[in-house]
RNA sequence: GCCGGAGUGGCGGAAUUGGCAUACGCGAUCGACUCAAAAUCGAUUGCCCUUGCGGGCUUGUGGGUUCGAGUCCCACCUCCGGCACCA
């Protein structure tokens, strides 16, 4: 007998794997593929490597390759394969810092994660792997842009935009978190540039209606995305100033509140602003406080319980439903970005309104009858936000205001004053970056043509060597002359590339349909692969991409579809988001030196245990906290098993059971008694246990249980089976089907100790079923309530009808004791789990 | 404020359809093995009362439905996550 030595069994199976490439699947029409065989894509997020990977990376990856593997074992034919996510600020910070190119920083990190990846044994098809700043690779995000472009869902303008100082670069509206920058924390500022963006907004309703498309994804993802996309119904209302004759559209979703307008409010970037106060005396007034509201951070401005602000303009305008005239303002209140960046203010219906009106002594006007009972308001109770009859509304008074909405919009349609509307939180992705580790973005800039794209055929621009990767406000490609300067690709002539690189959420839109085919030099990927593999069957990552890589994953997938070169509309068919591992209760960090290293436990108890603990933590989509106890409680079981199929091997017969289609041997077990026929059932129990609880999702933890007890009671029978050919054979099976059902957690232990009882390879076989007739026994415990008490378990025939098990329940002097003096007033006869007398 | 999720032993967690609450693991206690320790194997381990037999209580709180509720309904409390001056 040996001790557990994960480490030499690990490196045996891997070696394996990786000569025989073991989990390497062809597409359709390459020699190996089987149509038979139906399809499943398992993907995990690709990882950003920075570094080594971390407990995160290990949790992610023994999640998805459990699935894999099950799936695999299940008949599928599984595409498994993984890529490095490589282009992005840390590494490129890291080369400001000390010198060393983005590239090289990047591709010792993409050594060590993939060799760790290969002692984790995660069953990857490596002839698919990808790194996004290779130039086989991003020149086709280049071409994924310019098919963008060429389509209109592309376009450069001049916009306020999310800057941060400390990085010099704009950021998308989804990488502010709080004002501050998602990457450094710095507090961004607004500044206007000329920037690429992608046209997003166009396919906000084809996000939110696909959602139904999807199989299954975490309720709370949806709504997350749904809340990001922001759609609101309403109406667009014009109302017009006279004084300088124009027009000021608002965007309401409360068009029956529009008696109750009594001033009116524009957003410090309104472009009217200028032309409105030119010339007044409110100009210098209102001069003053844009600037000061231009000079705050975007977090100042939004802090919660900020005071109102804001200026008048002496303007007026016509308050289209009763000709009055209501007074103009400029206020911070008012946001430029959304609806038009003006607003007619009801202070009666809306509390920021009311807030406003109260600070600047301005009338406020009940135009709905009601009092919100838990925030009572002023003393007529205004604010009132809910509905109920309308009043001061002329020929709408008395109506209620839902029943009236759409009558409202219908007569201001008439009036010509007003439409339907929908709004959308959601803005358009801007793309374009002032870095230099990035894509570089497939543009021209010519003196005669304008901008011009880089034509298919030269793709792609590749990413110069530069010396100083630190941003002066451009981009540091910008100081790189000889490859700024080239020539218009229209007209030949003098001209510049954009300096400007793709946001490195353009690279991850779409790799994962680049996996599937992804050596071909004429296409970003053949239709005919796409077509096979996707949708990604089980996509899998941290829920911190809820928002970001998995709504733009969804536009880009779906503009793909709409030119042509896709079939699905989604990319993900289902999702799953693991949790995050705290130590200590807290979120791992360097700073507060509580960080988890994988290869420090891989090297001490082997990648089994480590995967197989993470697994069996707690349900994976929750979060859990490292322990070191349960580390070592996992390893201890793993070493159990191992320990008990030295045993079995060395005292049962070898011939005693052969494998999961040994007939004989199978029919033996059904056919035997007691604790032969326990162990073996016991099996049945577990297979039947593990499959169920893998087909429902993500039980990892209760699979894990399941062989746990499964080895308990090998362990608690194993002295009285040896020799006997029934019991060896029950032995022999049990430890097999431990091996086998813990395989996808722990695959070089499964494949081992499989081995070492069957002589075969355990991925090479099926998942194992259960057997009917083995989940069933002549017997059946029956719990016995009174009054719904527990007072005794009896053992019952399982055939035994109502009758016989009442009997058998009154005979219990447990029972008896119970019913003494009493009547029986009911009783309840649940079939082969129990009996319920109801005395008095 | 809005949206989403969760409250079960000392701890992580389990409990398919309303039917044995606390599976499995950790921790703890005791025993076997050992000169001893580690490792291993075995037993016990929700709380309270009781020498024992046994009894009572228990899934955040309060109510309800039911023969029977961790599970369903109503009200509330607490914690976690996301969004938030979005008209």
């Amino acid at each position: 007998m040996s001790g557990y030595e994960p480490k030499s069994i690990e490196s045996r199976w891997q070696a394996v794997w990786a000569e025989e490439g073991t989990w390497e699947v062809p597409n359709p029409g390459e020699p190996g593929f089987d149509a038979a065989k139906p399809k499943a894509y398992v993907c995990e997020m690709l990882p950003y490597p920075s570094g080594e990977p971390h407990v995160g990376h290990l949790k992610c990856y023994a999640v998805g390759d459990a699935i894999a593997h099950f799936r695999r074992r299940q008949g599928f034919q599984v595409v498994h394969p993984m890529g490095y996510d490589a282009f992005g600020l840390p590494a490129e910070n890291n080369a400001i810092k000390t010198g060393e190119p983005p590239r090289v920083a990047t591709e010792r990190s993409i050594e060590s994660f993939r060799r760790q990846f290969q002692e984790w044994g995660v069953s990857i098809d490596w002839s698919r792997e990808i790194a996004t700043h290779k130039p086989e690779y991003y020149r086709w995000t280049q071409w994924i842009f310019l098919q963008l472009f060429e389509h209109g869902l592309a376009y450069r303008t001049e916009a306020p935009v999310q800057w941060c100082p400390k990085d010099a670069t704009v950021l998308a509206n989804e990488q502010v978190i709080d004002g501050r920058c998602e990457r450094c924390g710095t507090e961004v500022i607004q500044k206007n540039l000329e920037q690429w963006f992608f046209r997003i907004t166009d396919y906000a309703d084809r996000l939110l209606e696909d959602f139904d498309a999807l199989e299954s994804w975490p309720e709370h993802v949806i709504t997350m995305q749904r809340n990001w996309i922001g759609r609101s119904e309403g109406a667009e209302v014009v109302f017009r100033n006279t004084e300088v004759d124009l027009d000021f559209p608002v965007f309401t979703t409360r068009p029956d509140t529009l008696f109750g307008a009594t001033f009116f409010v524009l957003a410090p970037e309104h472009p009217q602003l200028e032309k409105l106060v030119a010339g007044t005396p409110a100009k210098a007034a209102v001069r003053e406080y844009v600037d000061r509201v231009g000079r705050e951070s975007v977090e100042e401005r939004g802090a919660e319980d900020r005071e109102k602000t804001g200026v008048p303009l002496g303007r007026s305008v016509v308050n289209p439903v009763n000709g009055e005239e209501i007074p103009m303002f400029v206020a911070d209140y008012v946001l430029m970005e959304y609806g038009t960046g003006a607003i007619m203010a009801v202070p009666g219906h809306d509390s920021r309104d009311y807030d406003f009106a109260k600070k600047f002594d301005l009338p406020v006007r009940r135009v709905i009858e009601g009092v919100d009972p838990e925030a009572p308001g002023d003393a007529d109770g205004l604010p009132f936000t809910g509905d109920g009859p309308m009043v001061n509304s002329g020929r709408f008074d008395g109506r209620n205001n839902r029943d009236a909405y759409a009558a409202m919009i219908e007569w201001l349609k008439e009036e010509g004053r007003g439409e339907t509307a929908v709004n959308y939180r959601l803005r358009d992705w801007l793309l374009s970056r002032q870095r230099y580790w990035g894509a570089p973005i497939p543009i021209v800039y010519c003196d005669e043509c304008g901008t011009v794209p880089v034509p298919e055929d030269q793709l792609p621009v590749e990413l110069p060597e530069i010396e100083d990767y630190a941003p002066h406000g451009r981009s540091p490609l910008a100081a790189a002359t000889d490859w700024v300067t080239t020539e218009c690709p229209k007209c030949g002539g003098a001209a510049r590339r954009e300096t400007d690189t793709m946001d490195t959420f353009v690279d991850s839109s779409w790799y994962y349909i680049r996996y599937l085919d992804p050596h071909n030099a004429e296409a970003p990927f053949s239709k005919e692969a796409a077509a096979y593999w996707m949708p990604v069957d089980q996509y899998i990552g941290g829920v911190e991409h809820a928002i970001l890589h998995l709504m733009y994953a969804r536009f880009v997938v779906k503009a793909l579809a709409d030119l042509g070169h896709l079939a699905v509309p989604e990319p993900f068919a289902n999702l799953f988001t693991q949790g995050m591992i705290t130590r200590d209760g807290a979120k791992m960090s360097k700073s507060r030196g509580n960080t988890v290293s994988p290869a420090e436990y891989v090297e001490r108890y082997g990648a089994d245990t480590s995967r197989t603990y993470v697994c069996f933590m707690g349900p994976p989509e929750r979060g859990g906290d490292w322990s070191d106890e349960g580390v070592e409680g996992v390893n201890r079981f793993l070493a159990r098993l191992w320990r008990l199929c030295d045993e079995v091997v060395e005292r049962t017969a070898a011939d005693a059971w052969a494998g999961d289609d040994d007939a004989p041997a199978a029919g033996r077990l059904a056919a035997g008694e007691g604790d032969a026929r326990a162990l073996a059932a016991k099996a049945h129990w577990s297979i039947d246990k593990a499959t169920h609880d893998f087909e429902r999702g993500f039980q990892f933890n209760t699979v894990i249980a399941a062989v746990m007890e499964l080895v308990n009671d090998a362990y608690r029978l194993k002295d009285g089976l040896y020799g006997d050919p029934t019991g060896d054979a029950a032995l022999r099976f049990a430890t097999a089907t431990a091996a086998s059902l813990i395989f996808p957690f722990a695959p070089h232990l499964g494949a081992e100790v499989y081995e070492r009882l069957t002589g075969e390879r355990v991925w090479e076989r099926p998942w194992p079923v259960a057997d009917a007739a083995m989940l069933v026994s002549d017997t059946v415990e029956i719990v016995v309530q009174v009054n719904g008490k527990l007072r005794d378990r009896i053992e019952a025939p399982a055939a035994a009808g109502q009758d016989a098990v009442l009997t058998l329940a009154k005979d219990s002097d447990k029972v008896a004791r119970h019913l003494d003096g009493k009547q029986i007033v009911k009783e309840i006869f649940v079939p082969g789990k129990l009996v319920n007398l109801v005395v008095r």
